[in-house]
DNA sequence: GTAGGGTTAG
């Protein structure tokens, strides 16, 4: 059956245009009904948006994927690159798997996706290098740099140094993602030696830079890193000033970090959700809950960590009644599941109150009622709210029997409380348990 | 049709 030339292209140029799953369909059902389903040209644009569209559907990728009698290279690594964004390793795996046993050659867009997908897991990476090595591909710059992230992600610099050194040319990724193996190492000495050594310096290469700095606790040398970034004439971008809010939360420079957030208003960055995340953060660590509030309050769209921020700020300010209020809001209202760090925002409003009995209740909910299990945080919270309000047996016997290791710090605090109430017998108890 | 940098926790 021979179809009009005009028909076709105008659905492959329908395909290539889809902008929503509901469309894809649309145009899927077309081709099955004019006897086109199995059209590859078509077919790859739909797998394409299908699998790698944020308003995709990786599923409906993988069918689509299943019925195409003999999908070609590309298919493969479109669907490979779809599962590089999930934490899926398997998938991946079994894709290239069954792509060799079919004969079908893989290229350097393969590796690139497989060794994405495989980054977590360094022993199925090792095992994707030497089919690298194996196939010819190990002279090839976006292979390569594909390698030197695996190495760097899973923290061997060293090895990672080795395939940069190896590589017969380098670009900018290949020498950016090696400042990134340093500073995931936490060796900012090194980081910052490639980093003066790279013939061209990118926002990536800056950023990473940044954010290393501001990992390791150097908080003013990376800001003094953003000035100079910009003298040198390169343009930060959002994931850039992640770090400098980050930063400026750190130093609580509340000076420089609300130049800073002028800046994300004038660049129009305050879409991103861990943008203003990291703001609220930020205004909450240098005391201004009023302003972390305002940004609480003008997202268009707010996340798990948007609401444990909030909750936090309000509970370390003072305002617990607003903390135990949002929590409610959150999770009855907005939907939205608490995690660990949730309920510990709000168990800190409690201890910050004195509120022993909604401590309690907290804490007892999370692990029945919502399946978290609690840390030696929750549980030190909770003995120091019991110690604070002279529960000091209590205090005592919760940390005897929690089911995570007790730490110093825990111990300290009920020791101070000890002393605060004049428990002398029960002070002894401790420093004995402790020596 | 390649890639690398990413927010919360007294």
């Amino acid at each position: 059956m021979s179809h009009d030339p005009n028909l076709v292209s105008h659905l492959l140029s329908l395909s290539q245009r889809c902008t929503s799953m509901r469309e894809l369909k649309t145009i899927h059902g077309r081709l099955l009904r004019l006897n086109l389903h199995l059209n590859t040209l078509i077919l790859a644009k739909l797998l394409r948006f299908a699998a790698v569209s944020p308003s995709g559907d990786l599923h409906y990728a993988h069918t689509l994927f299943c019925h195409t009698p003999h999908p070609d290279t590309f298919f493969y690594n479109t669907l490979i690159r779809g599962y590089a964004k999930t934490a899926s390793t398997s998938q991946p795996i079994s894709l290239f798997t069954h792509m060799r046993r079919s004969s079908t050659p893989p290229d350097e867009f393969t590796f690139n996706f497989l060794l994405n997908a495989c980054s977590r897991m360094l022993k199925l990476g090792e095992e994707i290098h030497g089919q690298v090595f194996k196939l010819g591909f190990s002279r090839n710059t976006h292979v390569q740099n594909a390698l030197i992230h695996l190495y760097a992600a899973n923290r061997f610099p060293e090895i990672a140094r080795k395939v940069f050194d190896e590589m017969p040319q380098r670009d900018v990724v290949s020498w950016s993602s090696l400042v990134v193996a340093h500073v995931k190492a936490r060796d900012l000495d090194s980081a910052k030696k490639v980093f003066d050594e790279m013939p061209e310096r990118d926002v990536v290469a800056w950023t990473a830079l940044i954010t290393g700095f501001d990992r390791v606790g150097h908080f003013a040398e990376a800001l003094v890193l953003f000035w100079k970034m910009q003298e040198a004439g390169v343009q930060p971008d959002e994931v850039t000033i992640l770090g400098v809010v980050s930063a400026c939360a750190n130093l609580q420079d509340l000076e420089a970090g609300m130049s800073v957030h002028c800046y994300i208003e004038e660049r129009g960055f305050s879409w991103m959700v861990a943008l203003c995340n990291a703001l609220i953060d930020m205004y909450s660590k240098c005391g201004c809950l009023e302003k972390a509030w305002a940004v609480f309050e003008r997202m268009p769209r707010r996340s798990l960590v948007s609401w444990n921020s909030i909750i936090l700020a309000c509970a370390l300010h003072g305002a617990g009644e607003e903390a135990l209020r949002l929590f409610q809001e959150m999770t009855k209202e907005a939907g939205v599941r608490p995690d660990g760090a949730t309920f510990l925002a709000a168990m800190s409003a409690c201890a910050h109150e004195g509120w022993v009995v909604e401590g309690w209740r907290l804490l007892e909910s999370m692990e029945r009622e919502h399946g978290i299990p609690a840390t030696i945080e929750h549980y030190g919270c909770m003995a120091g709210m019991l110690a604070h309000a002279g529960q000091l047996e209590a205090a005592y016997d919760l940390i005897m029997s929690m089911p995570v290791p007790s730490t110093e710090e825990v111990w300290r605090v009920l020791l101070s409380a000890c002393k605060i109430h004049g428990n002398a017998a029960m002070r002894e108890r401790i420093v004995n348990r402790l020596l």
